[in-house]
DNA sequence: CGGCCTATGTGCGGTAGCACACACAGGCAT
DNA sequence: ATGCCTGTGTGTGCTACCGCACATAGGCCG
């Protein structure tokens, strides 16, 4: 099912209407998108913006004593670079794939100008925006009251969601960086997860056996981001001219 | 200096062209906001936007177990209620009063109205979210990596910025609750700062009595929050018509 | 097949912040 | 002046997480 790229595996490039989508596909570029690589550093120009399909893309916080903590993740339903269109071509904060896969990306001229014809593009990328700004939120709640396992839990789930498959390529180092935790902690809140049937790891790669389990164990924000996202994303009508097993992201077996 | 009130006071309104302020401010309407007081609640409808003039509202999540944390504070830098513009119209955090004082407030209808003109105020609201998402991200960090006294020095400057005084009228416990802390805990960084004569405080009130001491003290969360701010509004022009001494907010003296 | 890099397992002491418990004191209301 | 409520000071365990240090093992590359 993954030998064919189409931005329609983005969900807010399948949500729009063909009049719009027909002016922004040929602007489109397929990029493969590396682990570890960084598309924005912290002030640095931003040139494009990056439409996820099969890669995740971590924005996240580096502190001057190196220490960091991600502030949202960005997969096939939203966007990385929204400060093209809110204003300022900046970014404070700096966006690194943490899962590998591909994206389509878009020059920062043409994204502004279909977010100023203030037609339904406009309306998507204000309201991802929005479901964006209650992921962070969540985790500045979440990071200062929830445990490490509670928090992975939430991690692999919001993961889970944005892969086709059940099994995630990354070791317990980088979740650990993503979480702003130590890796050790990692490594035991896994060893237990895995004691309790709902993981299965691997060197480099978790694979999520039980989801509801997973679910009954992670802290309520995981719940709490994902309503969100259907909730602002559900009243858009997707396209008729796309296949409809690219829209069942989540709960879609495998 | 505060027998008088203006929705001038408020920087996004003070930024506004003559002919967009015009149109708005005949259903500006002041309204006292005392403290404690709860604007929105997660998940209820929004009637109205807020601007405060004097008063500061604290965003926040509050979680299952009733722990909560604040994700970010809007005072006369702002506007309080952004998902009216950004789509969806409720919130999943809500928003409290945390320094009594004033604020216009603008029927929900009104503001996007004057949003989907897509004039001057739609580029200061969008700005503005984009430093207010800046400051949320920054705040998830800075609750996984830096002590209670840190971002008691954070808190205490971002609330100095937006009030006219150097006195800052809260107890303990309530600066405990928008930290997400214990009480004790905030009693304890309060301690050592007195003790260091960076701030004096007395029963429900502190004073800062050395800002450039507590700038060092506090984390680099605070000089990030304020630039990004300060950076996104600046290319802004304030209309001619205001006395200027409303606009110099913080490093005023007084 | 053997070597080596990198990921994972584990242990140890240190510490920040927690939960609870209670003493005291400021200052407003009567 | 006198209570009394509310805010502040302080102490005692306790736990989760940290920082460091090192043992082991998976799996890719030659």
């Amino acid at each position: 099912m993954s030998s064919l790229h189409s931005p329609n595996q983005n969900h807010l490039l399948a949500a729009l209407p063909t009049a719009e989508y027909e002016r922004l596909v040929a602007h489109l570029e397929l990029v493969p998108m590396a682990l570890g690589e960084v598309l924005y550093e912290p002030g640095g120009q931003m040139r494009h913006a990056y439409f996820p399909t099969t890669s995740i893309v971590s924005l996240h916080y580096v502190m001057e004593s190196g220490a960091s903590a991600e502030a949202a993740g960005v997969g096939n339903e939203g966007i990385v670079g929204i400060s093209l269109f809110m204003g300022g071509s900046t970014t404070s904060s700096s966006a690194v794939v943490q899962i590998a896969g591909h994206a389509y990306r878009l020059e920062s001229r043409i994204l502004k100008e279909e977010f100023n014809r203030a037609g339904l593009m406009q309306r998507l990328l204000l309201h991802y925006t929005q479901a964006l700004i209650t992921q962070m939120s969540q985790s500045a709640a979440c990071n200062r009251h929830h445990s490490v396992e509670q928090q992975l839990s939430r991690w692999l789930l919001l993961t889970l969601d944005r892969v086709p498959s059940r099994e995630v390529v990354v070791t317990h180092e980088l979740v650990a960086r993503m979480l702003g935790v130590r890796r050790e902690g990692i490594t035991e809140a896994a060893g237990k997860l895995q004691n309790g049937g709902f993981i299965q790891y691997r060197r480099g790669h978790i694979a999520v056996l039980d989801r509801g389990g997973l679910e009954a164990r992670a802290c309520e924000c995981y719940a709490v981001v994902r309503k969100e996202l259907t909730r602002l994303l559900s009243n858009v009508r997707y396209r008729q001219d796309i296949p409809c097993n690219v829209l069942q992201s989540a709960s879609g077996s495998s």
